[in-house]
RNA sequence: CGGGGCGUGGCUCAGCCCGGUAGAGCACCUGGUUCGGGACCAGGGGGUCGGAGGUUCAAAUCCUCUCGCCCCGACCA
């Protein structure tokens, strides 16, 4: 902060107390607040079109061959309760019972079904977007005659999430499978997208189980074959939850904010007039409706022209709201008939003729989209080590945080023992394997283990 | 669930130790001058000090109990 005045908007550093950067940056950029109900939050119009436009994306992926969203719903819009908040039993256990009413033949096999909603869960331990008592998700539950097509859908959707993390939200994750102590109680098999935290801490991001017959057993849910033969059916779910906001925050922030990608961005480029006299405004208030005209339909724009803010003022505001592109107008702008734009990661400008617009911006915020990706791996690069003992590990987790790739033999021993002495767990056995090879000896595999949140 | 910290205008906090009836900066409202990196001047509005009891002539301040939030550790998306 130096010898600046002290603002409001001014933000911890990341360094100095990543908590407490990371609860300012989520309400100074008005994404969510606290909720007077305990463990909840409120999440706002900002964070809430970063929520939408994550649906919808993630939605282009799921959705051929699914069943419409349902939705259950405890709390309806912006009113207020009238009625307590139900709890209700994990998805499994409602599914299970559905499914069960559902499925006689092997002829509705499979059925596919993914919904959007809110759930409220028992949680002592909160904190904004990563774990809240109440939150929203996407879940999916699928149903299949085979074991084998189960498999290949788990390992399907695994696969969604890791594009959608990387394509979409700029954020490289490990795509693997968990440990037996790390997966879900219920599941044969748990699979996991992990990604890496600033702070160097991992957030599990994506979710996918293999439920073989676990939950058909309990609850019954039995289809009879092609040859008449009663079976029980084989099942997966998923999930992603706003969580995945969080992952955001914390993987492409810095000190002056939030750094949103482009692809989901709810303000991709804020356009900021700039002008002195009164006829200066009127030239500039024309040039920027073409500017409007140039860009509509190839870029969500919000044109900034509050009067009681300065411009500089709005630069730090948009920067803080992690606005990937500034586009300034001015009177030198107006007579070259272009802009200046700056980019929010590393605020190079670069003038834009106003013919050029149309193509060159949406062309631009694609390289941001990149560098943002590009940046966050070649972080996760740096904060990535290889062990082989767990004595190694202790060293390294006594100074450092981050990924350590570590051969593991699988024994459940090895991981605890990792566990209680470096404080960090194993995140999940990679896929891909290759960036390790030579690493893991014979009918081992590299697991990567990491604080995490 | 253990350890620590904090609740005072919208925000950040001072006042509390040593009771005397609430203050600053920012934000907000009005008017004017401003506007290429957080503008300035003048005037103005707003707080039963988280809540409930108690002590006292008198409580933001002392005592008891509660509720909430944050941070650090053990369990979970």
């Amino acid at each position: 902060m130096d010898q600046r005045k002290q603002f409001v908007e001014d933000l911890s550093d990341q360094t100095d107390d990543f908590s407490r950067w990371y609860n300012e940056v989520v309400r100074k950029a008005q994404l969510a607040d606290y909720a007077p109900v305990r463990g909840c939050m409120v999440i706002r119009p900002y964070g809430y079109g970063l929520w939408e436009h994550m649906q919808r994306l993630l939605d282009e992926r799921i959705v051929e061959g699914f069943a419409p969203q349902v939705a259950w719903v405890t709390q309806g819009g912006n009113d207020a309760l009238e009625e307590r908040l139900a709890i209700r039993p994990t998805s499994e256990a409602i599914i299970g019972r559905m499914y069960s009413r559902w499925i006689e033949s092997y002829r509705d096999l499979p059925v596919l079904i993914n919904q959007w909603c809110n759930v409220m869960r028992w949680e002592k331990v909160t904190r904004l977007f990563l774990r809240t008592a109440e939150f929203l998700w996407q879940e999916g539950h699928t149903a299949h005659a085979t074991a084998e097509e189960g498999k290949a859908e788990v390992l399907r959707m695994l696969e969604v999430y890791r594009d959608f993390a990387e394509t979409d939200l700029a954020i490289p994750v490990h795509a693997g499978r968990k440990s037996a102590a790390e997966k879900f109680a219920g599941a044969e098999m748990t699979y996991s997208i992990e990604a890496l935290m600033r702070d160097g801490k991992a957030l599990q991001a994506g979710t996918s189980h293999d439920l073989g017959q676990h939950f058909a057993k309990v609850f019954d849910i039995t289809f009879q074959d092609e040859q008449g033969k009663r079976q029980f059916v084989h099942q997966t779910s998923w999930g992603a939850s706003t969580r995945l906001i969080g992952a955001v925050i914390m993987t492409h922030g810095d000190d002056q904010g939030l750094r949103l990608p482009p692809r989901i961005a709810p303000v991709q480029a804020v356009v900021v007039p700039i002008w002195r006299k009164d006829e200066e405004r009127a030239a500039v208030t024309e040039f920027i409706a073409k500017v409007v005209e140039a860009l509509r339909g190839r870029v969500r724009l919000y044109v900034d022209d509050r009067d009681q803010y300065t411009p500089g003022w709005k630069y730090n505001e948009h920067e803080l709201r992690g606005v990937p592109v500034r586009i300034e107008v001015g009177p030198k702008d107006v007579a070259k008939a272009a802009v200046m734009s700056v980019r929010r990661d590393g605020r190079a400008k670069e003038s834009i003729p106003l013919a050029a617009l149309g193509e060159r911006l949406p062309a631009l915020l694609e390289e941001i989209q990149r560098a943002l990706f590009e940046s966050a791996r070649a972080f996760r690069e740096e904060n990535t080590a290889t062990a082989r003992t767990v004595a190694e590990m202790e060293a390294h987790f006594a100074t450092r945080r981050g990924f350590v790739a570590v051969p593991w033999d699988g024994s459940a021993a090895f991981e605890a023992e990792a566990k209680e002495r470096t404080g960090a767990t194993l995140r999940c056995v990679p896929l891909d394997q290759t960036p390790w090879a030579g690493l893991a000896g014979a009918g081992q595999d590299v697991a990567l283990f990491a604080r995490a949140y």
